[in-house]
DNA sequence: GTGAAAGCGCTAACAA
DNA sequence: TTGTTAGCGCTTTCAC
């Protein structure tokens, strides 16, 4: 592959010519352009972007930082981040940490070490003070998940308002004894949702009861398959649950069907974030959608405008509760 | 951030030494090593990998292309891929083409511009002449969909067998119209997939009928629901129905349900990939399992030993077929 | 409008 | 064992 001293050879130029001209310089004559481009399209030359990056100490990739591929509610996020991302001239590296510190380091490291310019963070099992280290000398935006000491600029939904109006939805239906899937309260989205779904309860007068709240260990379909198990085994039976993600919810929905019960008769479903599938199992999902490819988009241009020196703000996004048939009287 | 010269001075030896030392070359006294450490801790140093890359003119990332993120039969091979290649010492940067050609010339520009070392394709919808091109002077593998004429090593499972396996289990369970939902046979795998379903037929004398093959546009859920409305409109409706991609068999099975037909008493049902939601559908999915992990790890390591210098030799890998609800009498 | 030269941070060949 | 030096490919002053 030629290099750029060969191209300014072979058009009887200097270097710093063709650097022009590959720069959209101004100061270079039609005619010179047209010699150097010629020996370009000659030698067949594409500019190295390492010795470029290293140059203007930058490298123009975006880290997105995931827990886990295999989630599909971060697909549509990515979407939005990498569509932006690409129309301004950077591309994203995903990384996904399966919430393992040593992965998390590396790729954090990637950040120290120049690979990257700056990082959108989604992985809620990041560890925060980590992250509130690397801010300080790096670009760092979050997505979803957020520092609740707010040191870093997130996007997100309001979470507390998203599971109030779900569990005012139930109660509207008639229901009375409302479960709650949630995942584990270490997770910020995770308490907001748990107080916005105790909020519309206390509302209407509803009592609390623990043995209805359930703590699963991850976001998978076993993790809803085992939660609502457990929440069938109880003497009093919730008559509407609320998981906090559509995976958990899938994997509830397909417990009940195994036990031969029938959702929404036996039991009401909701769940969260209207992935794909949400809408393809039968019955269809009631679910919370998150304005995923705008967080996303958002995300990256909040990552690119603090890269270019500006000061960004958090931003709030709206949901929707989208009713389908696991809901339906 | 300081550099190396910073920490050589520091600790009163060459950058020489210091790159020693970071390198584990084993000619450094351990008091000189000591020093170095020291010094490094002290400036909180990180090597800069633009510098080592140009340097070494190598970037240690590796472009995994997939024409979408939100086909989950992608997650479990990704996963592979990284693994090994985090491993080796290599990062994976995601590229998603959309099927667009100019989203493919950016990501390839990304290796000519030697920001990335090579490529694991698994794109059916690449311009193969163009990643022929590539080929020439890069690192290339290709992972599930490959080069007809193996101009280029894949690793793959043999489609063509697996769709043989599928429709004799069909046969075996008493079925004798037996409808292909394929996508478009653009593509090699629909193509193979085709031929082992003829096969099969053939050999157990039942008749291929053209309006039992329905072409999809894509692999969305749409698209399965869509070819089932046809096939159930047919004034002879198959028993069976292979579709070539669980996404498409859940779309499919969908409409089924909608119908108010029954699976597999009215219409036995095949998917292909074994996502993991297929096993969440009611009824669960008879589907073929690859050995998605596995090829992800093996299209890695053919990559990394193809950048190493060695020659490597394409790989089949073992499917399996899975019987579940669907197909259950 | 163009060229010469320096330097981004690192490693490797060679010398000492 | 360690240091000196050159150079990876590019961009950007500073002259001319």
């Amino acid at each position: 592959m030629a290099n750029i001293r060969e191209v300014a050879n072979k058009a009887g130029v200097s270097s710093a010519t063709v650097s022009r001209v590959l720069n959209n310089a101004h100061a270079v004559t039609e005619n010179t352009r047209q010699k150097v481009e010629q020996a370009i399209k000659d030698l067949n030359y594409e500019p190295s972007m390492l010795g470029r990056n290293l140059r203007n100490s930058e490298s123009r990739l975006l880290l997105v930082v995931i827990p886990n591929f295999s989630n599909p509610y971060y697909t549509e996020i990515i979407n939005g981040i990498e569509d932006y991302s690409i129309e301004q001239g950077y591309n994203i590296l995903l990384c996904e940490t399966d919430s393992n510190p040593n992965r998390e380091n590396i790729f954090f490291n990637m950040v120290k070490n120049k690979l990257a310019d700056g990082v959108i963070s989604m992985d809620p099992t990041v560890n925060m003070d980590k992250l509130q280290e690397l801010a300080e000398k790096h670009a760092i935006v979050m997505c979803s998940e957020y520092d609740e000491q707010e040191r870093i600029p997130y996007v997100a939904i309001n979470n507390e308002r998203a599971a109030y109006k779900v569990a005012k939805h139930l109660i509207r239906l008639g229901h009375e004894k409302i479960a709650l899937i949630n995942s584990d309260e270490k997770f910020l989205y995770a308490r907001q949702r748990r107080k916005g779904y105790e909020r519309a309860l206390k509302e209407f007068g509803l009592p609390i009861k623990l043995e209805w709240i359930y703590h699963t260990q991850g976001l998978d379909f076993q993790d809803g398959s085992q939660a609502m198990r457990k929440l069938l085994q109880l003497e009093e039976c919730p008559t509407a649950v609320f998981a906090v993600s559509d995976t958990i919810a899938i994997g509830a929905l397909k417990e009940v069907n195994v036990q031969e019960l029938k959702v929404p008769d036996d039991i009401a479903l909701v769940g969260f974030d209207n992935i794909s599938f949400s809408n393809m199992t039968n019955p269809t999902l009631t679910t919370v959608a998150q304005p995923m490819y705008q967080m996303g988009k958002t995300a990256a241009s909040m990552l690119i405008n603090r890269l270019q020196g500006q000061k960004v703000d958090s931003v709030v996004l709206d949901d929707e509760l989208i009713i389908r048939e696991s809901t339906l009287n």
